[in-house]
DNA sequence: GCAATAAGTCAAAAAAAGATGACTACTAAA
DNA sequence: TTTAGTAGTCATCTTTTTTTGACTTATTGC
């Protein structure tokens, strides 16, 4: 085997796949609460206890390119950003509480 | 170490958890492995290209302790080990494969 | 213009996860 | 007793992920 690093993953696996779009510390936590409202920066940044503004902007940002979350900006009283579920993202919720009750 | 690095996760995130049984680089693929066959220690090491032994342990004793995987030794021509998934192992299938559809 | 609110970015450090290579333990057969 | 097969462990090193704290951009109100 030659020592390339991470070499281009040819991801033979599904499950892999699936994964990784909600892999990493805080995503899980941030899925769920935006399956009960928009989310927006600061309050997420209040609620998750331990994160931290860069660690939620990279989770944030991987969310939206998987296409679980919509980024839109809000033209009111003070503008702000919103963040919510995408269909691809709600179409998630029952497989995932259905896993839940297996666990 | 007295100073606790990972603090007490109170996991409020049931997601966190169901992820977590399934999270690191080889697990997915040794689950799916599972799915058609028993495992064996260096059938699986060749098959899983770029794995090796310590990861390989340490991804088949979590799976183990999170009730995914059984170990049995096989007393038989050369002695050796197989893996294979429990019931709880076997119930994530179908909704993996479901998940497998959405993404 | 100046301060406040909202939502970030950046470089560097720390922590966690994964990889390496040498070594161990058990069994069975020669 | 030596050798081979199977299934690991251990200490160490490297890579990846996460955290820290300072700095940035944009808009609104005074």
């Amino acid at each position: 085997m030659t020592t390339k690093k991470m070499e281009e993953n040819t991801e033979t696996c599904p499950v892999q796949g699936l994964l990784k779009l909600l892999s990493g510390k805080w995503k899980p936590e941030i899925f769920r609460l935006a399956v009960n409202t928009p989310l927006r920066f600061n309050t997420l940044l209040k609620q998750l206890e331990g994160a931290n503004k860069q660690s939620l902007a990279t989770a944030l940002k991987e969310l939206e390119e998987s296409g679980l979350l919509d980024k839109i900006v809000i033209r009111e009283k003070p503008l702000h950003i919103e963040y919510n579920l995408t269909e691809k993202g709600k179409s998630l919720i029952p497989v995932l509480e259905q896993l839940e009750g297996l666990i």
